[in-house]
DNA sequence: TCCTTTCCCGACCGGTCGTTCGGTGCCCAT
DNA sequence: ATGGGCACCGAACGACCGGTCGGGAAAGGA
C-alpha cells in the first residue's frame, strides 16, 4: 500500500540516494517540490502526504520545515508577489513617458512570470479561500492597479483606441500575459526574452492607436486620420 | 454551530419560503447553486454538506439529484463544452475568408462565455484531477485547436503580424479572451455583445498586420517609415 | 570520542470527507 | 380518502485529512 508508491521525480530521487551529496532538505528546496505538487493537484487537493512522498519523506517531517501546509502555500505566493513588485520599482517602469514605461513592465512582468513560474502560476490560482490566499489576491490587486494606472496614462497620451475603456484595456492585457503562465514551459524554442517582446508588442498594439482597416474589424469607430 | 449559517443566497431563498411556488429542487436548479458554490470556494475544497447549505438541503439530499459530486462537475462542465462546440458549427464560423470565420468565432465565444459564465468559468479552472477533469481538458483541447487552426489560415491569408507564430498567436488570443471571465459580472454598463465586439476587435487587432512606430514598439525591427 | 543539533520517522489525534441507508412527510392521481 | 412515489432527512460508515508527539539516526564541532 504505502509502499507502492509511484515513480517519485528529480528532487526525491538526487536525495534519496545516497551517491549525491545532498542528504538532507531546507525549506526552499522543499518549497520547490511542494509548489510543483500544488500546480500539478491543486492546493486543497494535494495532502501533506503526497507532499511528502513527493519529497521522499514521512508526511510528518514536513513540519520540521514548515509549520503548516498554509505556511507552504503563503511562502510560495509570498515570493511570486515580491518578484512582481520588484518589477514595478524597477527605473524604466517608473520614469519616461507611460507607453514606454507600460511597455517595460509588461515585457518585465512575462520575463518574471517565466522565471519564477511555478510559484507566479500558483499565484494565479488563488481564490481566496483562506485568510493567506486573501492576502495574496489583496496584494496581486494592487499589481494589477499599478497596470491599470500606466494603462489609463497612455490613454491620455493618446495611445489608446478610441472607444476601449482603460479599466478594460488593462484586464485584456493582464489576462493575456497572465495566461502564459498555463502553457509555456521553458527549454522550448521560444525564450522567456522573446517571449516577453512579442507578447507585450500583442498586447500593445491590441489596445493602441486607430483600428487598422482588416476584413475583420467590426467596430463601427474609426479614428479619421 | 450549524445554525449560525451565513446569509445563503438567492436560489435557497426562493426555495426554503413557502411564500412563492418552488418548493422542489430538479438537478439543473440545484447544479446551478453548485456550480456557485465550486466557483466560490473551488471544486476541491467545496463539501457536499456546504452544497446542501447552500442549497437549502441537507447534504444527503443532493444524492437524490445526483450519484455523486463528480457527476455534478460532469454536467455543469458538459454544459459549456457544447455551448463552446456549437459556435463552431455556426454557418459564420465555417465559411467564408478565415480572418472574418475567425472574428466570429472569438465574438461567439465571448458571447457564450459570458452566457453560460459559471459553467465556462468552472470549466477554465479544470486542472485534470479526476476523469471527469481530464475528459473535459481533452474536450477543451480540441476546441483550442480549432481556433489555432483558424490562426493559422488567417496567417496563409497574410493576416498575422511578422514574427508572431500563429500557434503562439491563437494561445495569446484565447488567453485574453478566457481571462474574461474572470472578472466579467453580468449587469454591469459592459453588455455582452460589446464586450464581445471589443475583445475580438482587440485581439485581431493585436495579433494582426505590421507593428504600428508606438513609443513603446521595443522590437528593433522597425519598419523604414 | 562524546554530545548537541539537525533531520526524520511511525503512531496517533480529533475532525471532516464523500457516500450509503432506512425511514418520514408531502404532493397528487385516483 | 387514500395509496404510491417523489423529495428529503439524520445517523452512520470507512477513509483520509492536517497536525502533534516522543523518539531515533546522522552529522558536526569539541
Amino acid at each position: 500500500m504505502s509502499i507502492c508508491r509511484p515513480i517519485l521525480g528529480d528532487v526525491a530521487d538526487r536525495v534519496r540516494s545516497a551517491a549525491i551529496k545532498r542528504p538532507r532538505y531546507d525549506p526552499d528546496r522543499l518549497l520547490e517540490v511542494a509548489v510543483q505538487q500544488f500546480i500539478l493537484r491543486g492546493y486543497e487537493a494535494t495532502s501533506m502526504a503526497q507532499l511528502g512522498e513527493a519529497a521522499g519523506l514521512g508526511k510528518s517531517s514536513i513540519y520540521h520545515h514548515f509549520p503548516s501546509k498554509e505556511a507552504i502555500l503563503h511562502r510560495a505566493l509570498s515570493r511570486a508577489l515580491d518578484a512582481l513588485f520588484a518589477v514595478l520599482e524597477e527605473e524604466q517602469a517608473r520614469l519616461g513617458p507611460p507607453p514606454a514605461r507600460l511597455e517595460h513592465l509588461l515585457r518585465r512582468t512575462v520575463e518574471v512570470l517565466v522565471e519564477e513560474l511555478p510559484y507566479v502560476t500558483l499565484l494565479l490560482r488563488v481564490r481566496g479561500n483562506s485568510r493567506t490566499e486573501i492576502w495574496a489576491l489583496e496584494r496581486r490587486r494592487h499589481f494589477d492597479r499599478a497596470v491599470a494606472e500606466l494603462v489609463a496614462a497612455t490613454a491620455n497620451a493618446g495611445g489608446l483606441r478610441q472607444g476601449l475603456e482603460p479599466g478594460l484595456g488593462a484586464r485584456l492585457l493582464l489576462g493575456m500575459v497572465n495566461s502564459i503562465s498555463e502553457w509555456y514551459r521553458p527549454g522550448g524554442p521560444l525564450s522567456a526574452a522573446d517571449l516577453a517582446r512579442i507578447a507585450a508588442s500583442v498586447g500593445l498594439h491590441g489596445i493602441s492607436g486607430a483600428a487598422r482597416a482588416g476584413a475583420a474589424e467590426a467596430t463601427g469607430a474609426k479614428i479619421g486620420r
